[in-house]
DNA sequence: ACACTGACTTGAA
DNA sequence: TTTCAAGCCAGTG
């Protein structure tokens, strides 16, 4: 099998991400074994942007604030899709962070790492 | 080919 | 307690 890259693993992580839930960037990089490439997420992220199926919008940085809003569509979008989703957004901060943060190292089995 | 930037996070001062 | 710096990988100038 050939080795995926960063940003493909990404991805692959990120389609996981269930609805209404949330994640960070340094949970998908510390999930990918690369705690310290957080930045690489987003920066794939904004790679994404070709993806439908990689739904970026789910995911903050570790406060649960909408960073990357900037990046999509108009000036409200990210949130507008996680509010649609169910998720409480309020001045770019997700609330109720604690409860539908979804964190890949726990809800995912560690066997998809090598299956990526 | 080199340097800088970027949707982050953590640790040290 | 708050502020600063480093690390990670890829893309762009």
């Amino acid at each position: 099998m050939a080795e995926m890259g960063f940003f493909d693993k990404v991805y692959a992580v990120a389609i996981q991400i269930p609805f209404g839930r949330v994640t960070s960037y340094g949970a998908i990089a510390k999930y990918l074994g690369a705690a310290k490439s957080a930045r690489m997420v987003g920066w794939a992220m904004n790679a994404s942007h070709n993806m439908e199926d990689v739904p970026a919008h789910r995911v903050v940085n570790k406060k649960g604030l909408l960073t990357g809003k900037h990046h999509f569509e108009g000036t409200n979008l990210m949130q507008q899709l996680l509010e649609s989703e169910g998720v409480e957004v309020v001045d770019n901060q997700i609330q109720q962070l604690d409860v539908i943060f979804w964190d890949p190292q726990v809800e995912l089995p560690e066997y998809l790492g090598d299956n990526l």
